[in-house]
Order: C-alpha cells, then structure tokens, then sequence
DNA sequence: ACGCCCGCCTGTAAGC
DNA sequence: TGCTTACAGGCGGGCG
C-alpha cells in the first residue's frame, strides 16, 4: 500500500464552506490566537494579523477555487487556503484538546472556536483589505480563473478558451490561473471521465471532445461535493465537524494504479507529469 | 508561451 | 531491526 496524500481540491473546500455557513456566520470574533507564524506568513506580524480580527463579525461565507472567503463586518476578508493537509476544525468548547500541529485558533463571542490545523504548513491565512469600488473582491486573488461551479459558460466560450493555450490537457487543467479549483486527483479523474489523454493539446480537440471534457469537468466536481469530497484510507481530508467524504468510492483512475478499469478492464497505470503521479486508462483515454 | 525543476514542509513507507 | 532516502503535492519562482 503505498502512503498518498490528498489535498483539499473544490469539492472538499466547497464542502467545508456550507458546513462553515450554519456554524460561524453571525459569530464575533473574540480572540485570535497564532501559534505557528508561517501560517500568517503574509502579514508582517502576528499581532498585525490579529488585530485586524479580533472584534469582527463574520458574515459570510465564499469561495474561489481552493480559497476560502469569511467576509468581515467591516469589509475585509479573512481568506483561507488548506494547502496539502489543512484541516478546519469547529471546537464546541475552547476545552476540546487541541491535536498536533494547530497552528491558529479564532475563539468567538458567542462560544467555541475554529481551529485551523496544518501539518504540512503549506496552507496559510490572511485578511485582505475591503475592495475599492470596482476592484477585484480579493486583489491577492486576480489571477485565478473561473471556478467550475460559480462560473457557468456555455462550452462554445470554454472552447476560445482552450484553445488559446497550446499544452497539455493536465497541465491547463490544474492551472489555477485557467480553471480555479482542480487539483491532481481530480484532474486525472475529470480527464478519465472525458476520455482524454493528460498530454493531449488544449487545441487539438474536436467539439465533441470539448464538450465532453466541459461537461466531466462540471460533472465530477458536482458529484464530489455530493459525496463530501474524497477521503482516501490514509488521507488527511476531514470536514469541520471531523468527517470524511466517500467520492474516494466512485474513483475511475486516480490511486487505481494495477486495477482494472471499471470501463473497459484494462489495467489502470501510472505515469509521471510534470513531476505529479498521473492514472490514466490507456485504452479508453485517447 | 510552455514544460520542467526547485524549495518549502512532515508523515509514511520503501530500501539497504 | 534501524537508519536513510523517496515520495506525496499546491504554489510561486526560476530557467531553458
């Protein structure tokens, strides 16, 4: 069995925020405690990162891509990405004993607290200054592109955009700056579920390939979500309240290495792309 | 513009 | 058995 680890793609980010909606919209934030500076690593402080919390109501709860969006009472916005192995963790009492490496905890108000864990620490937290009118929401954010479930197009535009990049389907498809949201795990299972090879060309495709690989792309990331996300045996990925997805069960290609394709029965095999371990199915992925 | 590599990290697992 | 090395990968930056 060979170790994996998973990060937080949309669907389990997404899945984090609709749990985050009942549970800390309204809430005031009393205490900001940071216990591992890196995680704040955007703010020259700490303290700077605190104060800009502390006395503040959260109300509201977006997403772009992989980020996480708590709107503030006044403006700002406390954006959160889980990196490789973040966690949330909603914490009814501030007696809950704290698990290894929790690097921030926001206690409110009105009880209990929101821990965020992160062992790898390649996640991180900041307060991004209110918009000026007519800029961007979040300006650290600019450069992703649309996210698949917020940002509806019609496959004809998904086509311009394809094919004004020339690389590999894998590659555009875990750019952010492309598509925001997709990482390497469901980049191979979107591309199995369009039948398309991870190196074909983003401007090679016929129609019925574009369409194919819009619809897989929407499709898959709507399942996920309705599965909770995907929380492999030895994977990190756990929602708010401690719990795990099951999309892990409806997987085609990723972590299949060996297996028999559940299309055509061929074996599932792994390659390496750009330095990231790929599954594909040779036969039904052309 | 694009592909590829590195560094940042830690836990797990494979290798010797 | 125990130590060392490889691997997992999001993201930003660098290089060819």
């Amino acid at each position: 069995m060979k170790g994996k680890e998973r990060m937080p793609e949309l669907p389990e980010v997404e899945t984090i925020r609709r749990d985050l909606q009942g549970e800390v919209v309204g809430r005031k934030i009393k205490a900001v405690e940071v216990r591992n500076g890196r995680t704040v690593r955007r703010h020259p402080s700490a303290k700077h990162f605190r104060a800009r919390l502390e006395g503040h109501t959260i109300k509201t709860i977006g997403r772009s891509g992989k980020y996480l969006l708590l709107g503030l009472d006044d403006g700002e916005t406390l954006v959160i990405h889980l990196g490789m192995s973040g966690q949330l963790q909603r914490a009814k009492s501030i007696k809950e004993p704290k698990a290894p490496h929790t690097h921030a905890i926001i206690t409110f108000t009105q009880g209990g607290q929101l821990r965020f864990v992160d062992p790898r620490t390649f996640g991180e937290m900041f307060v991004s200054s209110a918009p000026v009118d007519g800029g961007p929401a979040v300006p650290e954010l600019a450069h992703l592109g649309f996210d698949p479930l917020e940002d509806v197009m019609s496959w004809e535009k998904f086509w311009v955009l394809l094919s004004s990049h020339k690389s590999g389907l894998k590659a555009l498809m875990m750019d952010q700056e492309f598509v925001a949201g997709i990482g390497n795990m469901y980049a191979d299972e979107i591309l199995f579920a369009a039948g398309l090879r991870y190196d074909r060309l983003s401007n090679s495709l016929s129609s019925q390939e574009v369409r194919r690989l819009y619809r897989s792309m929407v499709e898959i990331l709507a399942e996920a979500v309705k599965h909770r996300g995907s929380s492999l045996a030895d994977g990190q990925y756990r929602d708010l309240f401690g719990g795990v997805g099951d999309y892990q069960g409806q997987h085609q290609a990723y972590d299949r290495e060996g297996q028999a394709c559940r299309r055509c029965r061929a074996t599932i095999t792994k390659v390496k792309s750009g330095g990231r371990a790929t599954y594909l199915c040779e036969h039904c992925q052309v």
